[in-house]
RNA sequence: UCCUCGGUAGCUCAAUCGGCAGAGCGGGUGGCUGUUAACCACUAGGUUGUAGGUUCGAGUCCUACCCGAGGAGCCA
């Protein structure tokens, strides 16, 4: 009995013969000859069926298999450079388990709406296996850099009761008579057990009700959010610049074959590593003064403005002190200058715009309740958050990163849809 | 919500001034001992998004609607 083996350990097994169950990805003819291109997941590897080598059943049966088929091939492990991947199989027998039906994603060109709608199937290709890798790699990455560090994950609730900033972005949901909402952010509650557990971050599934059809968004998105208790906004940009090269140098370290896969030009990635550049909103707006874009002071920088920005600098730029106005309530205004808030916002090189969003929170009850007020929000909602403050308050600070963005970003993607296994857009609930 | 563009074969697209609805891929049949999205020959495949209108004649022009894509605003 042939061992089996995944087609990635191919290497190892030169010589022998082994089995390898997978999927029949594409075939090719010539005479006696039938190349069989299987893949199992793990890697593609050609299958060669020689007439001279198979009984005369087994030849004919290659015939009818179609693209996707579920098939178990047995055969010698042999080098060969002709080869794609640099190893085949010379096969001495094949079972097939389901003869597919016939497949709808050929190997030629396909456009996104019918790619997005066989979404369940387009996994199976090339180039979005290899995303969906490097995703991992990324959430792996981030998850090892703050378990490394003594945080704790604290799982934020996806129900939540009430909005951290507004309400027309929320989906709202039928809560056994009452109202619910999807948590848009789990940084209310990162705050509560960083107070508990001192350094703490959370991650899952964010929700945006944005009516925003664009590359950069999506309705259902993974955001990982760390809240660190007696941090300051400049340890806080510490954090985010330890935090974002650790995971781009990951990245480029354990995952060179997909990104050669998806043809990605890693020279700007490899400049990614600390430090990042630090200006204020002030100086981001002088560049857009200097670079001819018509910005009006005191607004929030749109893409464009983003990407004007960044590309002022060869690695990502943190932009801090927003103007207050246009920040969340929860943010502590700068001391130096009370229109200005204690926050940073991390843009990503090459057009790829904000990757985080945090900061400082206020800390002090009264500046905070009266924010809540002027914000119009309900401060009954706010009882439990309040009592952050009143309850052994410190100074502190963390910041959310959407992880779609970074995949986005690190793969060199046009659209955030690609970035995740089953994207949720405004025109998109399924597959 | 607004702006722009689009909807023709299973898929990607073409169709000149309003004049016979076409190609590649995929499917089917046959051929080939080293193919690399293989190739060669033959073949089947159509209610042109929907509903009206103009016209001898509409994929093409007009009206309304439906669906989608890109962008704006907003954000990660």
């Amino acid at each position: 009995m042939a061992e089996r083996i995944y087609i990635s350990d191919a290497g190892d097994h030169v010589g022998q013969e082994v089995s390898v169950q997978g999927w029949l990805y594409n075939k090719r003819s010539a005479g006696k000859l039938w190349f069989l291109l299987v893949r199992d997941g793990t890697g593609i590897i050609q299958s060669v069926v020689f007439k001279g080598n198979v009984n005369e059943a087994l030849f004919q049966e290659c015939e009818g298999i179609t693209q996707e088929s579920s098939v178990v091939v047995t055969g010698t492990v042999s080098e060969d450079k002709r080869s794609v991947g640099g190893f085949e199989l010379q096969v001495s027998d094949l079972q097939v388990q389901q003869l597919a039906e016939e497949y709808p994603i050929t190997p030629k060109e396909h456009g996104t709406t019918f790619l997005m709608d066989h979404r369940h199937l387009w996994l199976r290709s090339v180039k979005q296996n290899a995303i969906l890798r490097i995703r991992h790699e990324i959430i792996r990455a981030c998850r090892d850099f703050f378990d490394g560090r003594g945080f704790t994950l604290i799982d934020a609730p996806v129900f939540t009761p009430n909005a951290c900033e507004g309400t027309t972005t929320l989906f709202e949901t039928e809560y056994f008579g009452s109202k619910a909402y999807l948590t848009q952010s789990g940084q209310l509650y990162m705050e509560s057990g960083a107070m508990a557990f001192g350094k703490v971050y959370c991650f899952g599934p964010t929700f945006r009700a944005e009516k925003s059809k664009t590359r950069r968004h999506l309705t259902e998105f993974w955001m990982i959010e760390p809240e660190v208790a007696y941090m300051d906004l400049d340890g806080d940009m510490d954090l985010a610049e330890d935090f974002v090269s650790h995971v781009v140098q990951t990245v480029l370290k354990n995952k060179q074959a997909e990104l050669k896969a998806i043809e990605r030009d890693t020279t700007a990635l490899e400049r990614v590593v600390k430090p990042f550049p630090r200006i204020s909103y002030d100086e981001a707006v002088a560049i857009l003064k200097k670079n001819n874009v018509e910005f009006e002071d005191g607004n929030d920088f749109g893409g464009t403005d983003e990407t004007v920005i960044s590309e002022a600098f060869d690695r990502p730029v943190m932009v801090h002190r927003y103007p207050a106005q246009i920040k969340a309530f929860y943010m502590k205004q700068d001391p130096e200058d009370e229109s200005k808030a204690l926050c940073v916002d991390v843009l990503a090189p090459e057009g790829y715009g904000e990757i985080i969003g945090g900061g400082q929170r206020e800390d002090d009850l009264a500046v905070l309740q009266r924010k809540i007020k002027e914000h119009e929000l309900p401060e009954e909602a706010f009882q439990w958050y309040l009592d952050l403050r009143r309850y052994g308050t410190v100074p502190h600070a963390g910041f959310g990163m959407g992880i779609e963005r970074v995949v986005s970003w690190i793969c060199g993607l046009s659209h955030l849809r690609e970035a995740i296994p089953f994207p949720r857009l405004m025109h998109r609930l399924s597959p």
